[in-house]
DNA sequence: CCTCCCTGAACCAATATTGAGCCAATTATT
DNA sequence: AATAATTGGCTCAATATTGGTTCAGGGAGG
């Protein structure tokens, strides 16, 4: 019956946490209390808090219980907090600063094997026949291209925005901003892109890759 | 029941993915349910699935399940963990990319109050006697201008950017390139960033924004 | 007949959960 | 001050869940 109930309750903890339970002392119920009102076992609720403790959500001291963390509002667990609230124009507004940057940082910088792997996700895209395998891998050519950037934080600025990108309200409004006609447009844009980064041309790329970001905008906007 | 099943439940699967279902803990069912649930045997569903992991819509994984790739929970602490390891040629890199843009569109959207906020920010460093009150406000400047620029998610990347900052290397970095001559140098370029600010001058703040970044960075890697 | 796909079943390997027990740190009670 | 109760930290064996693999058969279409 039971399945990967360790993580299921830790979000149900976070649930909790967030709608203000437990905030007039900041102390959480026993791992023994919460275990038989889960109906788990103890060794399952232990797993579930200390993925809370990675979090930086709680810490636990023996013989005291388990605290929720002061709310730091400068701490990173509260920033991706906030980061998950972040709107599309804001994010649009982010891409299109970004990601022209990286886009002539790899032409600088990029080995030919990685432009091998930008190339081979453009393929890819261009020959999905289906929404969702379109949309992966034209999300895998960004990516790809921020890995070719030679800058590991810009990467991982770009997949703090991938995983904003694939939580609740984009989906919505990728599927309903999703055409045959735009994904052949997104496809040709791509190319552009991928020929200035083949001629090693920073600035080419860069425009191309504002250009395309335009476009999505304007579609996911409706500007 | 009609031939090729496997692919027709393949694409089944992807419209229900795409459609938001799963996306909650990002766990598919198992293969077992699926089954039952589609009316078929277990290999033809185990032979669809193939077909999304080929597609990388999706990961396997023996004991736990199956899980979207898109929608990974716990890879937002992972990518912060990688933060960790910034170098601070890539951060100033970035720096120099972001903070610009700030400035630019601070000078367009800040409100007189928050303009105010950074001014104080910049006469309090500028009088300050000692290297961590100085430190402190000439954060303080630099994060006020991001607070005007109205776009929250760019305001929490930089918040991002100024944990990272106050963590181990950056601190002995900061010490060490830190000098009275330097201090003096820092307050006319935030001067003269501040003055953009308040004729509402985007280009002109850039400019001088990546002037003084040009400067920090000069000094901090010694380059 | 042969080929291809699906069915149904069995078994394997990796992982998760359980339930129990004991320890160590802290707090409450005597 | 001494003792008991509470609570998180940890281990272990047994059981359950789940994807990975194989195999024998059935039915549809060439």
């Amino acid at each position: 019956m039971p399945k990967l109930v360790a993580s299921d309750i830790a979000t149900a903890l976070k649930k909790r946490i967030s709608s203000g339970e437990w905030i007039e002392n900041g102390r959480m119920p026993p791992e023994r209390d919460l275990a038989s009102e889960f109906g788990v076992a103890r060794n399952t609720v232990r797993r579930a808090v200390s993925f809370l403790e990675d979090d930086g959500t709680v810490v636990r001291h023996v013989g005291r219980g388990t605290f929720l963390t002061a709310t730091n509002p400068s701490s990173m667990a509260a920033v991706v907090g906030r980061m998950e609230g972040t709107s599309p124009a804001d994010m649009m507004e982010i891409r299109q600063l970004l990601e022209p940057a990286a886009a002539a940082f790899a032409a600088t910088n990029a080995s030919a094997m990685e432009l091998n792997a930008v190339r081979e996700a453009h393929k890819i895209a261009s020959e999905s026949q289906d929404m969702p395998t379109f949309e992966h891998w034209d999300a895998e050519f960004h990516h790809r291209i921020f890995a070719c950037s030679r800058n590991d934080f810009l990467k991982e600025i770009h997949n703090l925005m991938r995983i904003l990108r694939n939580q609740a309200p984009w989906f919505e409004m990728k599927k309903r901003s999703f055409s045959e006609e735009r994904r052949g447009i997104y496809c040709s844009e791509h190319q552009i892109v991928l020929d200035a980064l083949l001629r090693r041309d920073p600035e080419s790329a860069s425009q191309a890759m504002l250009a395309h970001l335009r476009t999505v905008e304007r579609n996911l906007l409706g500007r």
